[in-house]
DNA sequence: ATGCAAAATTGTCTTTTAGACACTTTCAAA
DNA sequence: TTTGAAAGTGTCTAAAAGACAATTTTGCAT
C-alpha cells in the first residue's frame, strides 16, 4: 500500500483488472455486475464486470482488491486469478468506446486486463455503487447473456476455473455463511457443476472428509424438519491436505 | 496476422509475453531457456524464459507464438496460458535492468507479462538462437534454481498448471513423438507428477482408456526386449471426452 | 388435536477403481 | 550360451462411486 497520494496520471493506460464476483443465495449462483447507466439503444450489454485501470506502482492482485472496493465497497474476500485477456479489439465495440470516452483519459489505448474471480458470502455484501459504477447488483448467472467488452468471455473462463478449482480445494465455503446446512452445501455444488448430485452420496462423501463441525444447533422457523447446522473446520482441512489430498470432486 | 510492416514503435512498452517450453527426452523434463550472453558476475540468473514485448495490434496468444518463433525458431505447438504476472518490481533486479537497457527503448517502463506454457516434441526442435537470445538451450527442470526477472516464479506456476491440466486432458502426447512406447509414457507421467507410479497399474489404466493405437510395430536395436509402439488415437479420445470424461489423473 | 406439506435424514447393495505386489519373456552383446 | 536390461503380464484386497426409497420432524392449515 502506498497511501492516498496517487494521481490519476499514475494510472497505467494499458493495463486493467476485472473481477468476476460470485455469490450464492441458496437457490442459484449470482454475479455482481455494475451498470454503466447509459441510455442508449442496446440495453443488454450495459452491464459490465467491476474493473478499472491499475496504478503503475501496484501489484495486479493489489489492484484487483482496490478496484473491487472502489466500485462495490467489497473488501477482504477470496480472490483467484483467471488469466490475462488481451484481444486488441476487446474494447472496440461502439457502445463500449463511448463509455470509455466518458471515464478515461486515453480511451483509445490498447488495454489488456488481468481477470480475477472471487467468492463472497452474499449476505455480507450489500453492493453499493461507487465511482463510475452507477449501479452494482447481483445478477443470476443463468440470466447473463451479454456483457460489455469481452466480459462475457471472461465470465465463461472464470466459471470453468471455479469448477476445476473446487475439485481440488473446497473453496465453496467462501460462498456459504458461517453456519450452513448440508442441503445448502449440496445445492451449491449442484449449481457449480450444473448437474444433479445424489443427495445421499454427496452427504456420505462430505462427511467422510471430516472437514465440517456439527454445531449441534438446528435451523429455526422453517416449515419443515429443521436441518443441522455446520461450520467449516479449518484445522481438520489443514490436516487432511498436508498429506497431499486434493480430490474434492464430484 | 498483419504482415511485416510492424515497426519497433508499435511495440507496447508495458506488455510482454513469456513462454515456458517443456520438452521430454525420455529421461527428464527439460525447459527451453535463452541466454542473455552477458559477462557479469552472477552467472546463475543469466538465463531467462523466451519472451518479449507485444505489438499493439496483436492478440496475446498471437504474440506468444510470434515471440517464441523469433527467439527460438519453434512454431506450431501446443500453447496454454499460465496467467498474468505484474509485480511492479519484477524487472527491478540490477542485472535485469542492465540487460533491458541494451534491448529496449523504454527500459524503465512498468511491464506486466502474460505467461504461457507449451509442450513440444523435443526432437522436432533443435533450438536456434535468434534476435537478442544469444543461446537457446534445453535445461533439465531439476537443475533450474534461478532465472531472470520473475521467471523462476512463472516456471513454478507453469509446472503446477501442467500437473493439474494433464489430470483432465491427456496433453502429455504433445511431449512424446508420434510413435512411443508405454514405458516412455510411464516415465513421462512420473516426471510430471514427480513421484513413482506403479508400472502395472499405469498400464492397466491407460489401456482401459482406449486412446492408444497399437502400431503392431516394435522398437528396434535396443539391447533388451523391444517394446510395442503406440500412437495417440485422436478419434477415440474425442469419443471418450464428448460424454464429459475428464479424469486422466494419477 | 389432527392431518398435511415440505424438506431432512438415513443404509445397503453392486460395480468400479485404486493400490499393492513378483515373476517370466525377449532381445543384443559379450 | 550366457548375461544384462528392460518389457510385459495377473490377482487379490480395499476403497470409492453410484444407484436406489422409506422414515422423521417440523410449521401450518383445518
Amino acid at each position: 500500500m502506498v497511501g492516498n497520494t496517487r494521481k490519476k496520471t499514475d494510472l497505467n493506460p494499458n493495463i486493467s483488472v476485472d473481477c468476476v464476483i460470485f455469490g450464492f443465495d441458496f437457490e442459484q449462483i449470482k454475479v455482481l455486475l455494475i451498470d454503466r447507466g447509459q441510455n442508449i439503444d442496446n440495453l443488454r450489454n450495459q452491464r459490465a464486470l467491476p474493473g478499472n485501470l491499475i496504478y503503475n506502482n501496484e501489484d495486479l492482485d493489489e489492484a484487483a482488491y482496490r478496484v473491487l472496493e472502489e466500485l462495490t465497497g467489497i473488501k477482504d474476500i477470496y480472490l483467484e486469478q483467471v488469466g490475462a485477456f488481451g484481444n486488441p479489439n476487446r474494447v472496440n465495440k461502439e457502445s463500449d468506446r463511448e463509455w470509455l470516452k466518458s471515464i478515461r483519459d486515453k480511451p483509445n489505448a490498447r488495454v489488456i486486463t488481468a481477470a480475477y474471480y472471487s467468492l463472497v458470502k452474499i449476505d455480507d455484501f450489500v453492493p453499493k455503487a461507487h465511482s463510475f459504477a452507477k449501479k452494482a447488483e447481483w445478477i443470476p448467472l443463468t440470466e447473463i447473456e451479454e456483457l460489455a467488452f469481452d466480459h462475457f468471455e471472461i465470465l465463461q473462463v472464470a466459471k470453468e476455473k471455479l469448477k476445476q478449482k473446487i475439485k481440488i480445494q473446497p473453496i465453496g465455503f467462501n460462498l456459504l455463511p458461517e453456519k450452513f446446512t448440508l442441503s445448502q452445501m449440496h445445492k451449491l455444488y449442484e449449481c457449480i457443476f450444473e448437474k444433479p448430485i445424489d443427495k445421499r452420496n454427496f452427504r456420505r462423501k462430505i462427511q467422510k472428509l471430516n472437514i465440517l463441525t456439527n454445531l449441534k444447533e438446528k435451523q429455526r422457523g422453517v416449515p419443515h424438519k429443521p436441518s443441522q447446522l455446520y461450520k467449516f473446520n479449518e484445522e481438520n482441512y489443514q490436516l487432511l491436505t498436508q498429506n497431499g489430498y486434493d480430490n474434492f470432486g464430484f
